[in-house]
DNA sequence: ATACGTTCTTAACCTATGTGAACGAAAAGT
DNA sequence: ACTTTTCGTTCACATAGGTTAAGAACGTAT
C-alpha cells in the first residue's frame, strides 16, 4: 500500500532499502483520504505532521496582511510536503495547505519521524537530501524571479511542468507566478498572438 | 582558534560539544585568509568546499543572460555559505561568492564532512537544522518577494539587519532586494521626505 | 593637490504589471 | 433545466520600477 513512497525513498538515495525496513516505515505511514478543498494545514495551528502525495494534488499558500493568497508550492503524487517549520519546531505554522482535488496521503507524525531517523539511517539520508533539494530549488527560485519576467517564468514552468494548466485553475497558476489572473491572461494572449 | 564554530554548532543545537568531539571537529576546518573582492567560488567550476564565515562578509550572486549580477544572499559572522549544490552532488557550482571585505574563512571539504557526520552524530544533526532553516527562510522569502513591494522589502530588511547599509554597499542592498540601485535610491529619497 | 574611477543621486521618459469593472463561459447547486 | 457562483477574458487607466543619461560625492592612486 506504501509502494510510491517505497520507490520515491529508493529513487533518491539510490538504494534499496531491505523489506524489514520498509516494514518498519510503513507503519509509521497513516494514509489520509482528502476530498477538494479541503484545508488539512493552517497557518497558527501546529502541524506536526509530514505529508506524502499518493494521489492528487495540494498546493501551499500564505495569506498576505492585504488577505490575499498566494501560492507558494504545488504538490502531486510522489511530491513531499506539509509545513516544515511547524513540523520540526513544533510552533504555529507559517504555511496553509489544501488540496486541489480528491487526495490521498500519507501522514507521518514528528515522533515517528524521529524513530525513523534513528532506526533507519537511509530514512534520515533521504530525508536530508529532500530538504537539501528543496533549499536548492527555492534558492535558483528566487534568483530566477529577479531575473526573468512574468512571461518568462510562465515558459519555463510550463516546459517544466506542461500538464500544470490542466490540472490547477489558472489563478493558481497566476499566484505562483506572482502575478494577477488578469496579468496572466495577457501574457497568454500575446503568446497566443506571436504564434 | 575555531572557537566560534563552536559556538555556532553549540548554539544551533542546543547542546555543548565534548572536547573530544570539538578537536576532531577542528581538525577538518581549515582556516583560509582572503583580501576584498576575491572570487573564492564561481559558477561553472565544482567547489566541494564549506564554508563558516569567521570575520568578513562576502555576498552569493548568480549572473544572468543580459550578464547581470543578482545578489541572492550576504554572509557574515557565523554564517554557513557555499555552493550546497556542488558541495553534495559534486556538480558544477551554480552560484558565485566573493568576499565584500578582507575575510577570514573556514574551509570543510565534502570529504571531511562525510566524516563529520558518520562519527560526530551532534554534527550532522547541527547541519540537518541549517539547511532546514535555510529553507524555510527561503520559502519565506519567495512569499514575501511575492506580497510586498520594494519599499516594504527594504524597510523589513534594514529592520532585520540595521547595520546591512554600513556594511555592503547600496547596490548591492539594491540587487538584493531585486531592484536598480536608481530605484533604491529613489524610495530611500521617498522616505526621508516621509519623516 | 590632481586626476581617475567608483558609487550615489536626480530627472525625464518608458514598460510591465496592478486595479477595477464588465462580460461571457463553464461549473456547481437546486 | 434553471439559477448561482466561479473562472477566464478584455479593456481603460494607474503605478512601481526600469532605462538612459548627467552630474555630484567620495575614495584612491599618482
Amino acid at each position: 500500500m506504501q509502494n510510491n513512497i517505497r520507490k520515491n525513498i529508493e529513487a533518491k538515495i539510490n538504494q534499496k532499502l531491505t523489506d524489514a525496513e520498509f516494514e518498519k516505515l510503513s507503519e509509521w505511514f497513516v494514509p489520509v483520504q482528502l476530498e477538494n478543498k479541503m484545508q488539512f494545514v493552517t497557518e497558527g495551528k501546529v502541524c506536526c505532521n509530514l505529508f506524502f502525495v499518493d494521489a492528487g494534488a495540494t498546493h501551499t499558500f500564505i495569506i498576505d496582511k492585504k488577505g490575499e493568497p498566494h501560492t507558494v508550492q504545488f504538490g502531486f503524487e510522489g511530491y513531499w510536503i506539509g509545513d516544515m517549520y511547524s513540523f520540526f519546531s513544533g510552533n504555529p505554522a507559517i504555511f496553509n495547505l489544501e488540496t486541489l482535488e480528491p487526495t490521498t496521503l500519507f501522514a507521518m507524525k514528528h515522533v515517528d519521524f524521529e524513530k525513523a531517523c534513528e532506526q533507519i539511517q537511509k530514512f534520515e539520508m533521504f530525508f536530508r537530501i529532500l530538504v537539501q533539494n528543496g533549499y536548492l530549488s527555492s534558492l535558483q527560485r528566487i534568483a530566477k524571479s529577479f531575473s526573468e519576467d512574468a512571461e518568462q517564468r510562465y515558459l519555463s514552468l510550463i516546459k517544466r511542468q506542461p500538464d500544470l494548466p490542466q490540472r490547477v485553475p489558472q489563478y493558481l497558476v497566476a499566484s505562483y507566478l506572482g502575478i494577477k489572473p488578469q496579468s496572466l491572461s495577457r501574457i497568454r494572449q500575446k503568446l497566443i498572438k506571436k504564434k
